[in-house]
DNA sequence: CTGAAAGCGCTTACAG
DNA sequence: CTGAAAGCGCTTACAG
């Protein structure tokens, strides 16, 4: 019945190995796992018993019995139900995937919306050795998904987001977007931009929030005035789109408008020239993020380049190395981010 | 030790709660599972001991029990480390995610170059119920990995490509690709080009051959010239651009240019600007798939909108029936496509 | 309504 | 160099 199910018919087992190859179940365990001391000729037997037999270790028994599960639980949080539409997402799962296949480990992807937070119990199908987290929506939110994470009791990594409390078995991986933000704003300052729009989208990602705190600071320390921030809604082209024309109409155009993302920015491109702008001779539009897609636009856009798939690495790389070692041994790692000139700006860049 | 090495320290188990609420193993489990019966005193007295305990039941104890995984594995082979860079591909991956979750079953996302082959063994380490594939590369690399997956002895779903034998416990799950180029092809046929360009990468897609199918049975139809192949390299925008702007010099721009994605068409659009030519008016260009990138170019794109999502949710739908049913239904699945007129083609469109 | 026993397929000490 | 025994944490018949 339950064969018929679907499950797989793993009719070998190591037993069977054992009675055809005339020794005892511990002894092919040891060919398997290159423990204990195996004569040759007794091992090179079991293998090939294996072979003829398609013997298959059962993974399952294994992890019941060392209590490992060589498997690491991804977690993303996003409003879009098409959770990895965006490449700024896609590229760290990537890199994190890649890494922990090189290293034997299997990743579980979960998808979910801020909004789909339920009291309590909502990953324990999931049982890996460690869980990775990128998380958006308010804070508030964010903090519920973390502290569910936490009571699985398994190390944690953060993407892009701080740690919340130093007593946690976690980590926290970011990149700078708040430099990144300071090099897009220095640079359009050095253009000459002196009323600048930021376009961001209502669901708070800290990645975001970092970006503008980094504009900001830079247009302190020029003594330029502070951005006006242009609530897009969500983050889709649409809403994009229509809120820049929007704010066009309303309040005329910005000498330039820093796109939350690259998406974000190609939208209000296009929400500009549709106005009648030129850019950059009108306006100057940045983006952030430089995967492919700055450069389908025209003119290219001026952005910075996340670091990406370097977070999804980096994230595998710390959370194996904890699970050897026992503890992460930092409590936040940075990565760097680098300014792109495009042809959405001026180039007389004074930096 | 073991536990030093960062598995999850589950101290509590069935017993436990058994030994505090006083009774034996099975009626925990029996509550637990909802199966047997149990007095409602009882029952509750074992709830509140497991919340107060913070028990956990172990899955890998279950799984072993039930030789039964709820996981399914997906495999993505591209050539691209970063493989999930294609939309097309992420909303498959989204689509199948998303079923599972709702019906309790989690996703394993490994990713593998065409070249990363090895001889046997390369997904024992996955143990699911059941495994979907997306592959690329030429039709030995892939019955290589369709080969290798049959070994595993589960259900087997093929995402955009068929099913190569009769007697495999597999089910292809495909877009209409051919109807899509036909589509296409037709439209522009209808709108006055008579020579044709197909941009297509140098990795085969059994996807891609499809639409370019479709497009040679519409010219054949119509009776116009079968369209020239630009095999492009990679599918990356440089090399599109590239060969596109190569191409154009070689032999002068032809009436269209049939993309055989939406970003290989915005790649062929700037070549062809940057070429000195207008789009649609000296050359039409159409795209494949219809994602939110065909609308961040100028003009906007005339594409196909692809079913991604519907395939992989589709891919769970049937994975986990025939999980239940013992066997798939059907060979194989095929799912709509629909035009989507843009401006970069003309629209006196007389379909 | 509740329980004792067996077993899923492995590996880890411990003997020999 | 090789093996018998115990146990990882569950659930499934089978009794009572």
């Amino acid at each position: 019945m339950d064969k018929a199910k679907g499950s797989k018919q793993k009719d070998v087992t190591i037993k069977d190995v054992a009675r055809v190859s005339e020794v005892s179940a511990m002894t092919v365990s040891n060919v398997l796992n290159g423990s204990g001391r195996v004569s040759e000729a007794t091992a090179a037997r079991i293998r090939s018993v294996i072979k003829q037999l398609g013997y298959r270790p059962s993974v399952a028994a294994r992890r019941l019995r060392l209590s490992r599960q060589w498997t690491i639980g991804m977690l993303i949080v996003v409003e879009d139900p098409n959770f990895l539409s965006d490449p700024f997402t896609t590229a760290q799962v990537t890199g994190l995937t890649n890494y922990l296949t090189a290293n034997s480990y299997s990743l579980i992807l979960r998808g979910m919306k801020p909004s789909d937070f339920r009291t309590s119990g909502m990953f324990q199908d999931i049982e890996a050795d460690g869980m990775v987290a990128l998380l958006s929506g308010n804070e508030e939110q964010r903090d519920l998904f973390i502290n569910e994470l936490a009571n699985l009791n398994v190390p944690l990594v953060l993407l892009e987001e701080h740690k919340p409390r130093q007593d946690m078995d976690c980590i926290s991986i970011c990149q700078n977007d708040e430099e990144g933000g300071y090099l897009i704003a220095s640079h359009l300052v050095s253009c000459g931009a002196k009323q600048m729009w930021t376009l961001l989208p209502s669901a708070e990602w800290p990645a975001m929030k970092a970006r503008v705190a980094g504009v900001q600071r830079a247009l302190k320390e020029a003594g330029v005035l502070a951005p006006e921030v242009i609530d897009c809604g969500d983050e889709s082209y649409d809403f994009t789109y229509r809120a820049t024309l929007a704010a066009l109409k309303q309040k005329g155009a910005p000498h330039a408008i820093i796109g939350g993302n690259d998406q974000m920015a190609i939208a209000a491109m296009k929400a500009c020239k549709d106005y009648g702008l030129c850019v950059p001779e009108d306006v100057q539009i940045t983006g952030f993020n430089g995967f492919d897609i700055w450069r389908y636009v025209d003119p290219v856009l001026t952005t910075v380049c996340s670091a990406a798939h370097a977070l999804g690495e980096t994230a595998g790389k710390v959370l194996i190395k904890r699970l050897h070692e026992g503890r992460f041994r930092q409590d936040e790692i940075t990565l760097p981010v680098t300014f792109q000139q495009g042809s959405s700006t001026f180039k007389n860049n004074l930096l």
